[in-house]
DNA sequence: TGAACATATGAGCACACGCTCAGATGTTCG
DNA sequence: CGAACATCTGAGCGTGTGCTCATATGTTCA
């Protein structure tokens, strides 16, 4: 029986600079927060909901008029909402029979104007299409 | 027959403010820049490509590496790497058998920190939990 | 209270995603 | 060339996602 099993399932572990790694485990963001960050960007990974933020960063909507401003359905509408509510990336407001949402985090829209940036100057530079 | 459908599909058309809306279709991002963020976003979002892009801001790697760094087969760490070649967020270099992968667009590194102040920001603030 | 309205929610379905597995491609070296 | 190695890629599978449909909840008003 060898040592060490005949032939690695992950290569021949690090051709390279074990220290490199091993600096770089340490250096790497924790799982919790790997997770919190996917989960938002998640979010934003949604040309629906994009849309729903890219409107409400220009003030408070109700269900009723984003749904219309999306050409989406009330129901579909009301969906996506509540997840990005469960995020906290909106907040409710009460009002009658309706209810208003609002973004509740400004670092949503810096994030979006960063995230155009990237999209802009990756559109400009030369090389494949992105589809 | 009435001049109007007896209930409206959506609601009542908009109760607020017509104007406001039509200012608001004006100002709202065009649809392919829409889907283009949410692509770019969909890629963040993801925990596995978020820890690719994290190690890959500390600087280059080859495939095999990472998938050692991140735990993964090698195969399913070449599929993520694809994904995000495709949308340009990383770039390759060829050395012998070995190909380095790296960051291809600084703003990522923008993208990530300000994603992990909302996070951290929104952990701090009370109210229901994330899961 | 009951009708009308605005929104929320659960079930179900078509589709996308991320993984594994097997094999292809490309590179080095004898 | 052929073996060994590093990476890439297509197929297939279980799971998650976003929609629709029907219905529940909550609010206003007669």
């Amino acid at each position: 029986m060898p040592l060490v099993a005949p032939v690695a399932d992950a290569c021949d572990v690090f051709h390279i600079d074990p220290a490199k790694v091993a600096r770089l485990r340490e250096a790497l963001i924790g799982q919790a927060s790997v997770d919190a960050l996917a989960e938002t960007f998640r979010a934003l990974g949604d040309p629906t909901r994009v849309r729903v933020l890219d409107a409400l960063s220009h003030g408070e909507l109700c269900v009723c008029d984003l749904a219309a401003l999306l050409g989406s359905s009330q129901s579909a509408t009301s969906h996506q909402l509540r997840l990005l509510r469960t995020l906290r990336l909106v907040r409710t407001r009460r009002a009658g029979r309706m209810v208003f949402y609002a973004l509740d985090d400004h670092h949503i829209v810096t994030l979006f104007r960063q995230g155009l940036r990237h999209v802009v100057e990756s559109k400009a530079r030369p090389g494949r299409r992105t589809a």
